[in-house]
DNA sequence: ATCTTTTATATCGCCTACGATTTACTGTTA
DNA sequence: TAACAGTAAATCGTAGGCGATATAAAAGAT
């Protein structure tokens, strides 16, 4: 077979491979939060800044409107955020958090860098290492976004 | 807000975005092959070892069966695998390319490396780089699985 | 040999992702 | 101002991922 287009010589089966474990890393913490890692992040988002228009946040993520949608329509569900027409551009929908939203900033510090400390411990990557890989990364996606 | 639930800081946002992007630039050359990239991921290990179980095939891309099994099946419906019951062990479904999964390779080999090369030349990344970059997700896979 | 436990898949339900289209509103232009 | 192009969200359809459960076959225990 060409070497090219082995599933080891691939840096993509790399990058979504250690997504997903990532990502189920989160799992546990994000559990006791009672949402999932796309609402986390829609979360942190507006803990950055509140009151944003479903546009911003997208954008703010690289994900399409069409994703981010039906993840707000549920987050209203659950009651961690509300949903209003703009006053000044009446086509948009101005997400802000409720209190429950807001409160789940310190229940998510107190949760999440201890839990995934915890399943890192055994990762033999240094502080350097992180933060190198981080801008890599960083190259990575800002030339792959055009 | 706390910085350690700052987005900018997260190491698995960027692992989840890059991914995306990354699956994104495969699209176009998948499209010509009409597959998917999780699809050609099945291909690529049934390209290394023909005739696998549905469980080896779940192993090596660190997947549940419960994933793999639904994506054969569209891929069986598309021609590009057969699946029929294991002699020994009849609980087992034996997946084989069929000639048309076979014969995707090659055009594989003609599209995609020339094509991701195409969208990556703008990257700054060197080959050390990328080199590195995988050993990195390698760590980290290997600390995260299980 | 029968009963129990484990294992290999499959099925179900929910939540993303995302291409394609639709709807409502804005800004622009004739 | 009436028509039109552009934009913000929403909707629809398809394909992953994955937790939970079901089913059938194999392996182990009594």
């Amino acid at each position: 077979m060409h070497v090219e287009l082995q599933l080891d010589n691939q840096i993509c089966f790399r990058l979504y491979t250690a997504a997903r474990l990532i990502t189920q890393a989160y799992t546990p913490m994000l559990n006791e939060l009672g949402i999932t890692y796309p609402q986390y992040l829609v979360l942190m988002v507006l803990w950055e800044k509140d009151m944003q228009p479903v546009n911003d946040i997208a954008h703010r993520l690289l994900l399409e409107t069409n994703t981010v949608t039906p993840l707000l329509q549920r987050m209203e569900k659950l009651g961690l955020v509300c949903r209003r027409k703009g006053e000044q551009d009446k086509r948009q929908q101005i997400v802000s958090l409720t209190d429950k939203g807001k409160e789940m900033e310190e229940k998510a510090y107190e949760l999440i860098p201890a839990g995934m400390g915890k399943q890192l411990s055994a990762c033999p990557l240094k502080l350097e290492d992180y933060q190198q890989l981080a801008q890599e990364l960083d190259v990575l996606i800002e030339s792959l976004k055009k």
